[in-house]
DNA sequence: TCGAAAACTGTAAGCGCTTCCACTTTTGGA
DNA sequence: TCCAAAAGTGGAAGCGCTTACAGTTTTCGA
């Protein structure tokens, strides 16, 4: 915003001068320390307004030794899934004076310089799990930067920030089977995430508590292209009249409405051949017919908590290691075959 | 990164000492630029490492007076809409070294704090236009901060990147009136946007063609809850045995979808009773039956021209300035009466 | 009315980095 | 072999801000 007398921003001696005050007297008079006189505050702010300064973030960060600013690092923006994240993050830490530097990796193999440059611009950073690797991590750990972990498994003496996925995932396997499936199949590879992994566990440990053995995933990436061609292999592959496989438990919308559709154009009705669940709620998940049956995470809050954590530990206000895990709804639809609008509600830990 | 010998990070003075170099040297060799022996590079280059240096942005800022980062300014981040935008964006951003400070206004009345502080932080800003009124564009624009404006109609001497509306719509709109849709109804507010006035106007264009006369938009929120709210209204004041409404152009894919199941939930059929377009083309989209009829904009595409606009009046590689114009890409689906799968790709103007 | 304490203000020393300038050492024709 | 030019290096001056510290003015109880 800043216009000086020359065209270049105006600098804190150019105040000083028009209000004919010292620098100190300015400084203290716009970051509201030390004491001032009635007459100095307003001969500055007069001064500034008319200058229309904004002090230089660089040299206060330099002078301070901080530079209110957190770094975020997601592996991808697709979908609504980082977008809620990422709002929810911008407006705390918006609110608190805090602005936000965003990396994506995208599935970069070695970030390490992006990083390097992240970490000298801020005080703190927040990393989703899908972003980096551990290495990648461990650095930033052992160069002292405040991390916040999301979607990542507690690091000791790390602050971590999780949605709950285990018991969700259990908790809707047991209804499938309740409704009398028993030949389900988790479509999805765990190895691609922590959520998918536990959200693989919570489905065995449904299939277990019944005495049923839990097969193994089906190792597919969490992407519509991946479902598609799941549908058809399934499609090639199975005795439909025989009623082979008659659940679908999937990692997430994307791969579940892929392969609803994939079915569907193969003649295979959902949920009457076979009910099928995703993970996330996306928009899609309540347009299509039927319904997708998915579990909501709470995204924005998510991401809202991280800014928060992160913040405790930059400020110092807090030096214990906190992990988080947010409660998710289960979100009944069609694509089950359960009727409409129902929701359950998981636990949240703190 | 850094970690120094005392805990606290490096700075260039550890590594001077270590190196048993002036710093002088040190910069040179780290920045690449200036004569230096290879003998002094290899030993800066070990000390570096040894202490796990990195330079300190705040300082390199204040010393070269460029930050090296861009700020964005966003007014939402729902909807898979601005996550591509910005996805697009830091990509560009990332690979030519600049960090991306992001803003969300969320339809803050007076961000003007926050954007003078943003301001302070980068080399320059780019705006979408829903995020922010004229008046603090003006205000960014008198203090000299390089602007590129984006969905945003230009304004003399400033930047602006977009997507092609009107035409799109004309041809959208054509579309359905050659299929024998004459009493079509363009649903959104024009005046939420500056897209959507195009939009509306591309829309009148078309009946205009033809001696009809265009009605007045119905200016409802491009929300879901609008589209349901406007289905109903829809249900109770048409007599659809008489045929009235024919077809409807909404503003956007959220507006649409909410339209199409509510009308569905009401007995009316789609495109049966009445055709439906919307716009964007999200995910939904193409998961609904019928297919929405859509309209699909570059949106990585537009975030990374945007980036690189930026860019080029920053480094002052360009100074007279540019207005592009992306294609948008016309996707005909069940919604409109027409077979799946057909797609006319609408033209750019550099 | 006087003096100590409180209130106010200015000087100057950094924060960590880049870069101009001057100085010393090499280099490579003549 | 000699010398100008090139290469290499370090000293020091900022970049714009915050913040001791010290100096000056007010305030106010006795």
């Amino acid at each position: 915003m800043p216009t000086g007398p020359t065209g270049r921003p105006a600098t804190i001696y150019d105040v000083a001068a028009l209000a004919k005050l010292s620098i100190a007297t300015v400084s203290r008079v716009l970051q509201g320390t030390g004491p001032v006189s009635a007459k100095a505050r307003a001969r500055v702010d007069q001064a500034a307004k008319e200058l229309n300064y904004v002090p230089l973030r660089a040299a206060r960060s330099l002078a301070v030794q901080r530079h209110e600013a957190h770094g975020l690092v997601l592996p991808d923006l697709a979908g609504p899934f980082y977008g809620d994240l990422l709002m929810g993050y911008e407006r705390w830490a918006g609110e608190h004076g805090q602005s936000v530097i965003l990396t994506v990796t995208h599935g970069n193999p070695d970030p390490s310089r992006t990083l390097r440059d992240l970490a000298s611009r801020v005080d703190g950073i927040v990393v989703h799990g899908n972003a980096l690797d551990l290495p990648a991590i461990q650095g930033l750990r052992r160069a002292n930067v405040p991390i916040v972990l999301v979607a990542h498994p507690p690091l000791t003496g790390c602050d971590s920030v999780r949605t709950e996925n285990a018991s969700s995932a259990e908790q809707l396997t047991s209804r499938l089977l309740d409704d009398g499936h028993q030949n389900l199949l988790f479509v999805g590879d765990p190895d691609s995430s922590y959520d998918v992994s536990e959200r693989y566990t919570g489905f065995t440990a449904a299939l277990r508590a019944r005495g049923l053995e839990a097969p193994k995933p089906e190792r597919v990436p969490l992407t519509e292209e991946a479902g598609t061609a799941f549908a058809t292999k399934l499609l090639e592959a199975t005795d439909w009249s025989a009623g082979r496989v008659d659940g679908l438990v999937c990692a997430n919308d994307e791969l579940a409405l892929a392969i609803v559709k994939g079915l569907g154009d193969g003649g295979v009705r959902v949920p009457g051949d076979v009910v099928v669940t995703g993970w996330d709620d996306v928009m899609a998940a309540r347009y299509v017919s039927p319904g997708l049956t998915t579990v909501r995470q709470p995204m924005a809050e998510l991401g809202r908590l991280a800014a928060q954590r992160l913040h405790e530990r930059i400020s110092g206000e807090r030096t214990r290691a906190r992990n988080d895990v947010l409660g998710t709804e289960l979100v009944l639809r069609g694509s089950c075959g359960t009727g409409p609008g129902e929701t359950q509600v998981a636990p949240s830990t703190g």
